[in-house]
DNA sequence: TTGAGTGCATTTTTT
DNA sequence: ATGCACTCAA
């Protein structure tokens, strides 16, 4: 179809009842390139999803030609949970997914132009770091110099600006060396038939860029392209969507985003793709929806008031109907822990108002600040959860579990063969490795099949574990993946270590719901959504791949490869899963429970009422990101991400005092609490809150922090506990505030050029005394008291 | 092979 | 303060 003679379609009501005049221009737009500015709580998933029911509704397009990206499996799975709501579509037409998901799709397919092996598995990051310490090995280089992590990024760095190794630019030693790194960890990654993250992109990005049967096929297809979050693509992600939908080529792009979002530059999104597009694609329909259906307006005159510090916006300003609400409550505390006691009773208080506790949300920007809140809430008996711990397929049994499933996939696979060759203990220690290795460098071959190069005693415990691999292989042969599973946890004595393990049992539950995952991926996903290849006729010449038979009976068998018509097992099919999707991170989650996490974190989520704690110079805005050119706009882009989470009730809070790495600091409230408008601010009495004054307070944070969090054993599942008086530490007894004219430790001072600052040290006496003060954006500064006007505040 | 002891870094993170 | 990665002795 021409997009330029674009007939009336008939508005089917259903759909497109509700939408205000910005969401239904966005929903309706002509199949021509748009850019959608959604500011949050603007309504963007519902736009994107209606749109995509609007377009198969009214037949402009079949299931087949529609292209949908996302950065989070969330965000995939929710609009593909809302589409089937609105309208009864085969799913399986349609590419809906995250980059890199779509991109393993791709690869699937064309795994063969792709220069992959049929089965190629994916190395999450912390699998990829460690194959570079291997190579890094490998090569003799000093790992002091060339740190894993760091060539890891520079890896991924350079693949994300689609450069090979021979297009390093290599102007000095160091360079030159790191090129040789990636050059050799490319090769291993070939031998051992895995791909990164970042080589998902770029390889099928290359395909796409190298192949035009297959750029031609796929730009035929997909009629509609639509992007979430444009905001954070990086370079690569935006050149692959390139090309899949050229400028000019007449498809539609919808790319949605909000650049006052962007918070993500620090790995790599470029938020300067979204002006990009509006000029490459020739935009027309840039839309904006500032309407927010989220907040109350104190909220967002906040938000508006803090994000219109920031320069080179795209322009945008958020509005409500819904009246100015209550105000932004305010409180400074004295400590960390003033802080985190005040916010429990305030969080109480809202929860036996009636709110549920999971409406409850507390923000940090670093996740060191959590321990004392933690600490609070569990001491105080509150249920909470803590975002962004270890994820379900990140923890240590369950990649034990997955290394051996792989190995039975492909024994080749030198990561998860080094993983668990020696676990659990079978006398391969680290010589038996080494000499293993050895003969697997000299020969050019894998792991595995280098075992008979070592001869005696570490020989036969090496060739012993690759007989458990190869016979729980043939054992499990046409088994179901359950069954695979239960032999390979029996064979491999995984289950059994862990039933001897004092601290087993948890594990033990792990690799359960490992068994009951794989269950879930055979029959509810009737897996493959990603995995699985594309049918044979997918690449038909002048196909059109619309309306194909898609169907396949889940749990049946895998669709045969395109090409040979050979089969992707189940079992690999599960394993790409779990490494493309890292699953949640915490057990009881649908429990009642406030929620903790980074700022970062809470993007795309809201709450009823959110609390931003920590509101310090160096904290937030973060001391690190000062010194780069865009580093505080991205802070206040985060602050403001942070306040439009909240629905009802926005607290904001800071602390005179905080533990840090161990040691104490003085920081001077956050420069953002400037840059609110005080109409919406409501600041609340520091004095007649928490635990009083002086002693009494510093003696009881003392013993609180004492306590720790070692003897927790999980969230909300301990009671109060009942103590007695604890003893005054001997610390406590000694402690003398330091004085000087006026002037107290701890205390503001006001200075005529540096303004407000927190007295941090004060030292000598008479002529000689100086005190060292923190006045937040000008620094920590020593001044000479004879000299220097300081004049204490409060 | 395993445990205790030492050194070191510690913004944000999805796939 | 604390966790973790790595070293060295038993």
């Amino acid at each position: 179809m021409n997009p330029h003679d674009e007939p009336q379609h008939p508005a089917p009501g259903g759909l497109l009842k509700n939408l205000n005049p910005e969401q239904y221009a966005a929903v309706t737009a002509p199949a021509e390139p748009a850019l959608i500015l959604a500011g949050a709580g603007s309504g963007k998933t519902r736009v994107l999803t209606t749109r995509i029911a609007w377009l198969l509704q009214t037949g402009q397009v079949s299931p087949g030609g529609i292209m949908a990206v996302t950065f989070t499996n969330k965000a995939a799975k929710e609009m593909l949970t809302r589409l089937t709501t609105m309208l009864p579509v085969n799913a399986r037409g349609m590419w809906i997914g995250t980059f890199h998901g779509l991109c393993n799709r791709f690869l699937r397919a064309h795994w063969k132009l792709a220069g992959l092996p049929q089965g190629f598995q994916i190395l999450d990051a912390t699998d990829s770091v460690s194959a570079i310490k291997r190579v890094i090995k490998a090569m003799s280089l000093d790992e002091e110099r060339y740190v894993p992590k760091q060539v890891s990024w520079f890896i991924a760095g350079a693949k994300e600006d689609g450069l090979r190794p021979p297009d390093i630019d290599v102007h000095d030693e160091q360079t030159r060396t790191l090129a040789a790194i990636y050059q050799a960890y490319e090769d291993q990654c070939a031998r051992e038939g895995v791909v990164d993250f970042a080589e998902l992109m770029l390889r099928s990005y290359e395909v796409m860029r190298d192949q035009p049967a297959v750029r031609e096929h796929y730009q035929r297809r997909f009629r509609h392209v639509l992007v979430d979050e444009f905001q954070d693509t990086n370079k690569l992600q935006y050149a692959w969507l390139k090309m899949f939908a050229p400028p000019g080529q007449g498809q539609s792009v919808l790319a949605v985003g909000d650049d006052d979002q962007s918070i993500y530059a620090f790995r790599g999104a470029r938020v300067g793709n979204m002006s990009d597009f509006e000029r490459e694609y020739r935009v027309k329909n840039v839309i904006k929806l500032e309407q927010n259906y989220r907040s109350f307006g104190n909220i967002l005159d906040a938000a508006n008031e803090l994000i219109s510090r920031n320069s080179r916006r795209l322009g945008k300003e958020l509005r409500t109907d819904a009246g100015p609400g209550e105000p932004v409550r305010v409180y400074e505390a004295s400590s960390d822990f003033a802080e985190a006691q005040w916010l429990i009773e305030e969080a109480q208080a809202l929860h036996r108002g009636g709110m549920d506790r999971k409406e409850i949300a507390v923000l940090y920007r670093s996740n060191a600040q959590s321990r004392v809140i933690e600490s609070a809430l569990f001491n105080a008996g509150i249920p909470y959860r803590v975002y962004g711990g270890l994820r379900f397929f990140e923890r240590a049994e369950v990649k034990h579990a997955l290394a051996y499933l792989r190995l039975l996939e492909n024994p080749n696979d030198d990561t998860s063969f080094l993983r668990v060759v020696n676990f659990p203990a079978r006398g391969i220690g680290a010589r038996a490795i080494e000499l293993l290795q050895d003969a697997a460098r000299a020969s050019g071959r894998s792991l595995y099949q280098s075992v008979s190069a070592v001869a005696g005693k570490a020989g036969s415990n090496l060739k012993a574990f690759n007989d458990l691999v190869d016979s729980t292989r043939n054992l499990t042969v046409g088994h179901t993946l359950r069954e695979i599973l239960e032999q390979m946890l029996e064979i491999s004595g995984l289950n059994e270590f862990y039933r001897n393990d004092k601290d087993g049992a948890e594990r033990l539950e792990n690799l359960g719901e490992l068994i009951n995952a794989a269950e879930a991926f055979v029959t509810q996903e009737g897996f493959g959504k990603d995995a699985v290849a594309l049918p044979v006729d997918e690449l038909a010449p002048g196909a059109i791949s619309e309306g194909l038979p898609h169907a396949v009976a889940p749990a049946q068998v895998a669709t045969p490869d395109a090409e040979t018509g050979e089969i992707m097992s189940p079992l690999a099919a599960f394993l790409t899963h779990a490494s493309l999707e890292a699953g949640d991170n915490q057990a009881q989650a649908g429990q009642d429970a406030v929620q903790l996490m980074t700022v970062h974190s809470a993007k795309g989520l809201e709450f009823d009422a959110v609390f931003i704690t920590g509101l310090e110079e160096g904290l937030f805005p973060h001391e690190n990101s000062l010194s780069d050119g865009d580093g505080l706009e991205e802070e206040r882009r985060l602050m403001y991400v942070a306040i439009t989470r909240a629905r009802q009730r926005l607290y904001l809070c800071f602390s005179q005092t905080r533990m840090l790495h161990g040691q104490t600091r003085y920081n001077v409230k956050s420069r953002f609490f400037d840059e609110l408008p005080e109409a919406a601010l409501k600041w609340l009495s520091p004095r007649n809150q928490g635990f009083g004054s002086g002693f009494a307070r510093e003696y009881q944070d003392a013993w609180q922090r004492g306590s720790g969090l070692k003897s927790m054993v999980g969230a909300g599942r301990v009671e109060r506990p009942s103590y007695a008086e604890p003893p005054v530490p001997a610390s406590m007894k000694k402690k003398v505030a330091e004085e000087h004219g006026g002037l107290r430790v701890g205390k503001g001072v006001f200075h005529t050029k540096f303004g407000e600052g927190v007295l941090v040290t004060l030292e000598g006496s008479g002529a000689d005394a100086r005190a060292q003060v923190n006045f937040g954006r000008h620094g920590m500064k020593w001044l000479a008291l004879s000299v220097a006007k300081l004049t204490p505040i409060d």
